[in-house]
DNA sequence: TGTCTACTTGACCAAGCGGTCAAAACCGGA
DNA sequence: TCCGGTTTTGACCGCTTGGTCAAGTAGACA
């Protein structure tokens, strides 16, 4: 068996090596996009040759899908821990919360997707399809049920989530034009972007 | 003088091949961004030979800034006819309405944008710190003016301009995940995110 | 009609790219 | 110490890509 990838027990040097090299991707899918990465790129910042890269990912797609793969889940969570049982504008609060600390601390996996999903998401369009989709429908029941209620104004509640997405990941994928525009790079613009998103939602939210 | 575009007074031939190679740039430059795009996928959908392309613009690079340079004005419009002697509400319900119709009618020039911003905006960064964030102050503060006033709630202007461009333009960057979540094609999505747009801004911006 | 210029093209080039391969180096166990 | 498998690498390949060039064709205008 030559194919390092594909082992049941992965060696400690191949759990190493592999981790190395989803770190590099990382780094270079999220800066350049799937096309404009390369897999020299990736290697030096991975600290080996192109062909021992090649030896643990069968080929650059390889590398792209299985990065994308182990990042999706920790994607999603935020959305996932909306609690249905919970208070409406503490959740959507709480929500807004996490996904801009998501903006501020995991930056370049927001880039990840924004550069997949901007290029017609050739390698997730089943995830967005199916999981996704799912996951968003399930929550979207839940507001919905929160207007019914009352206890929110009734809105539509995927738009409602697509605008948080949008909000949010604003200030990862489109992070050169906010300091532009805001001129330099004081981190205290995610404080304000949480304090403006907090007001945003859950005053346009009250019933 | 052989280079075409540098030509004082184009003829005929010239404007409508300069025409042809930016409206087939668009089309590609948007779709794969500029390292995924190629001279001879814009030649070809603009009817000419790759040589031919390169007698009109110097380079690939030349094509793209000519291109951004073209948008960028007509991009930057909607945010311009922000009145600030206008009323509050009704300025702000109109700019994201024109804003999420840009969305529905020019999504490759959002998707240009997107990209070039997403790499980094190595081609347009003196435009970014330059004339946009010149125009946001401009705007922002009009809008600081309305809140002295007490005409609308007091939030951060600046990103409350960013959250309008962010929900809107998610609607053109990130089309395949809107249609994948929201299941088919209905163009009557952009009817619900007009709808819940306008719901989300002026509720929570009135005082 | 001829002539000058604008336009067009096929053939070509060098660099960069993803990927292959055979051989070498490494390493744990007997 | 030798042995078998794992890991690493330099050299290489074929293809794509941005760009060049010399030679040809087509228009404008006298």
């Amino acid at each position: 068996m030559s194919r390092a990838a594909s082992r049941r027990n992965p060696t400690r040097i191949q759990r190493a090596k592999t981790e190395a090299i989803l770190g590099a991707a990382l780094d270079v899918f999220s800066a350049h996009g799937f096309r404009g990465a390369t897999l020299d790129q990736i290697a030096e910042a991975a600290g080996l040759s192109k062909p021992n890269l090649l030896y643990y990912f069968a080929s650059k797609e390889e590398v792209h899908r299985a990065l994308l793969e182990r990042q999706l889940d920790d994607w999603l969570e935020p959305l996932r821990r909306i609690d249905p049982n919970g208070d409406p504008e503490t959740e959507i609060r709480a929500y807004v919360r996490r996904k801009i600390g998501m903006a501020r601390d995991f930056p370049r996996e927001s880039r990840l997707f924004a550069n997949e999903v901007l290029q017609g998401a050739p390698h997730i369009a089943d995830v967005l399809a199916g999981p996704l989709r799912a996951l968003v429908d399930e929550k979207a029941a839940a507001l919905r049920a929160w207007a019914a209620e009352g206890r929110i104004a009734p809105v539509d509640p995927r738009h409602l989530i697509f605008s948080i997405w949008a909000a949010t990941q604003h200030y990862a994928d489109f992070d050169v034009q906010v300091r532009a525009v805001l001129g330099g790079d004081d981190p205290a613009r995610f404080d304000e972007a949480r304090a403006f998103l907090e007001h945003l939602f859950a005053n346009a939210l009250r019933p």
